[in-house]
DNA sequence: ATGGTTACCATACGCCTGTATTATGTCATG
DNA sequence: CATGACATAATACAGGCGTATGGTAACCAT
């Protein structure tokens, strides 16, 4: 047996330069070669770890998704116990968009992958599975809460469903710093408060 | 004086071509090379009409954009005159998302450009102003129709124009396929309905 | 101690990129 | 009709890309 070193470890290691390149320059400048100088490594060094390009983005995108769960597993820790749909929707919401610089990093990782996934069918097909797991995740909360009385019977699950997920729509807007991140929160406030308005 | 062409025309058909790449294969895949071949001209060609790359993705931005700017117009003129804002918004939303073909092209555009932008200060300033201006006329139809009693006075304009704006996030929805068009539209007419349900 | 497996690195290959250069055709005008 | 401006084209160049290859160093089991 050889020298022994944590695959995992050195894997989720590059895929963190990999953020900070995407972060920095952009999907664009996200080379091999740029990410093993981000990650102080050398070019053959990453390969030993990542054959291909495709296998360290998708890597890296797996791994930007967990780091978005946990925050919000994180942040659930801090709500009240059992947590009121409507404070979990907000954190969901608050996590997914660019508030902060960590939030930031993945966000862009997740644009750039989505629009490269459009003309990849491999790609395709885990991006649409991630984004259906997220809306599948939400829908469940306002169901529950409907069931519940947090949410007045007469609204249609499925439609406020959409209406939540759409509203990470203001990622390009807090990017090109056309609104504040105050103002993208005090949207989502708004929109929320109708939602439970009525009922609990 | 030698031959006589429409410099305008040319440039156009070029960037219609590039629109055709990036909406089929990519913003990635959108190379001069591959342009040229789309369009059925030579490289020389092309460059004769634009100089640069950046040149050519930002005059086919700004035609782009103009061209969803026509589709709107024209929308509008389909409308009871003058047209009630519930409409012009519904209207301006539906051609912004890529609900048809040539929607789904411009829209892609739109959304490279965007990521590009990001990471390079010149494109920024530019998407940056397009956004804000996007944003200001919702802002001035939301601001009108409280003023004519056509929206809730109680309703602040800024919010409603955030959430408006923010449904633009619908895009990655239904580029995956997430949702379908009809859903989104139906989630759009509920918003609208409700933003506009209180008067008039 | 030695053999074999693994970690790591430098380099090379073929391809594609944006752009520059140069040549040729094509026309309106002096 | 010749001349000069423009349209179009072909080719060249330097650089970056993903990936493959070969070699060296480090380590554990035998």
């Amino acid at each position: 047996m050889p020298k022994l070193v944590d695959h995992q470890e050195r894997r989720e290691t590059i895929a963190r330069a990999l953020w900070r390149v995407v972060d920095q320059h952009g999907w664009t400048r996200a080379t091999m070669r740029e990410v093993a100088r981000e990650a102080g490594v050398s070019l053959g060094h990453l390969q030993h770890y990542f054959t291909s390009r495709t296998g360290l983005l998708t890597f890296a995108m797996e791994l930007a998704a967990e780091q978005t769960g946990d925050r919000v597993t994180r942040g659930l820790a801090a709500l009240d116990q059992p947590p009121h749909p409507r404070d979990v929707l907000r954190l969901v919401l608050a996590e997914m968009l660019p508030l902060r610089p960590e939030a930031r990093a993945s966000s862009r990782m997740s644009a750039a992958y989505v629009l490269e996934a459009l003309h990849d069918p491999a790609l395709r097909k885990q991006a649409g599975l991630g984004l259906r797991d997220g809306r599948a995740m939400v829908e469940r909360l306002i169901r529950q809460a409907i069931t519940q009385g947090q949410i007045a019977p007469d609204r249609d699950p499925d439609i406020e469903t959409d209406l939540i997920v759409a509203l990470t729509g203001f990622t390009p807007l807090l990017e090109l710093e056309v609104i504040e991140p105050h103002a993208a929160l005090a949207a989502i406030d708004q929109h929320l408060d109708r939602l439970f308005a009525e009922a609990s």
